[in-house]
DNA sequence: CCGTTTTGAAACAATTTGTAACGGACGCCC
DNA sequence: GGGCGTCCGTTACAAATTGTTTCAAAACGG
């Protein structure tokens, strides 16, 4: 378990992927865990837990917050752009914003270190219970094609097509904003929502007008369209508004 | 909202329904959610909840552990036992064992008293989005369509058609003073209760008169249509009255 | 390393909302 | 019926919020 990526077979609650960098939490979390019956599988960063989950079949992740490399939110944003997997959240820190951070980034839970593993159990088998109970019409997998309003959106090449079929040129930036957008359309959301869910830079500041400006700049490559300027609606006092009846295909590519 | 549960409309991320015996915590819960986009109903006890939920379709229950007659705990239970409306739980204790016993009880989650109004939105949203995405893709890509007149009101998208199919531009106050009325349809409302309806700037002057200007300038707008200036009406003394046949649908957007 | 693109901040512009003032409508009282 | 006080509709202007453009720094790619 410190080095490759290892699996310990148990009976079949579940497989659970623990993400942490302290060992001993790690085991810890694997014994409690295999006595009750799930399978677990240890990852020290975010590039073993990649490859576990590149490699099998993960039925939650146990992500702590605190990692090297790349952070748990940012990885827990990575998963949860291609995924549903339930997430739990490690955290040291009480502060109620990184709790939040935790979740507006797609973290189906969160546990406070120091923790007991009692009550870890507990939430993984609440949130496993929920994901199994929505499991039955739900598609684990984000489609790769989006569609609204006749454009189209291919999610793993970064294209869009205007509905005239004219390819639309977007930076990065603008591209994860009109993902964000799309994976909430008709949904008012905050600038700080917005600005996690489009994993744009981070800032306290209440005065700050970075959304503003990318949003400008978005609608202004939407507007290749006649009514495309219209699709982000401004509500007052609150944030934006993506209007459109948003459609997800499979794409063709394997 | 002492007495029957209340309802108070807002525009619709959901209708939430919060069971608290503290008059405070349900006005303080329910004027922020309803400040972002949440429709709340207030309960003082079990009673008061089973009867919200046998007349209203609920989205999410707030419901604190501590309550007068049977407890948070067995409400949940009994809840659950009949339905898979998500429930956050309030609590005031911190000991792990009352947390394990909502969540085995059947609560999807807990926030701890005291809280901050974003702790708990944070969660509600994690909740609703995680319910939504186990029903299908559908429930969440429905609009809520209000018709009136000839007008049509697209809740989720804050469109405005008229009744010749124009599609009229109205500000997110304007919007918001609109959906007051016609979710109020035919009763006179006073300057105050718009003001709260339509999540406008609260004011304790008598003589305040933003409301007249927000009803002026929404009448100009309705004008559009030749008889839609005459939906809203002057009760002197009193306050306003929309004088129309209000249907509402859950319809699928074209 | 260098040229190009992207991004954030600052400045300016546009829109929305709130306030003050004026005048007409309304209703009460004599 | 008329006078008078109060209430309401509207407009103009001020304040607040959001939209856009420009500039400079950062990031990216060859």
């Amino acid at each position: 378990m410190d080095q490759a990526p290892a699996a310990v077979i148990a009976d079949d609650h579940g497989h659970i992927l623990v993400v942490d960098d302290d060992p001993q939490i790690r085991l810890l979390v694997a014994r409690f865990l295999q006595r009750h019956g799930y399978q677990v599988t240890g990852a020290p960063d975010g590039r073993a837990m990649m490859e576990a989950l590149a490699h099998s079949a993960i039925d939650l992740i146990v992500l702590d917050l605190m990692l090297p490399g790349r952070s748990g939110v940012e990885l827990c944003r990575d998963v949860r752009a291609t995924s549903q997997v339930p997430i739990v959240m490690l955290t040291a820190r009480t502060e109620e914003s990184d709790r939040i951070t935790g979740l507006e980034g797609g973290a189906d839970d969160y546990v406070t270190k120091p923790f007991s593993p009692r009550e870890l159990l507990a939430r993984i088998r609440a949130v496993l219970r929920r994901a199994r109970a929505g499991r039955g019409a739900a598609v684990t997998q984000t489609s790769a094609i989006v569609t609204f309003d006749g454009w189209r959106m291919d999610l793993r090449r970064r294209e869009l097509l205007s509905p005239s079929g004219t390819l639309i040129d977007l930076s990065t930036g603008e591209f994860d904003l009109l993902i964000a957008f799309v994976e909430h359309a008709n949904r008012v959301l905050s600038r700080e929502a917005l600005m996690q869910f489009a994993k744009a830079r981070m800032s306290d500041d209440p005065f700050d007008r970075t959304i503003d400006v990318q949003i400008s700049r978005l609608r202004r490559k939407l507007e290749a369209d006649a009514r495309g300027g219209q699709l982000i609606k401004t509500v007052r006092g609150a944030g934006y508004l993506f209007a459109s009846q948003v459609g997800h295909q499979q794409g063709q590519s394997a």
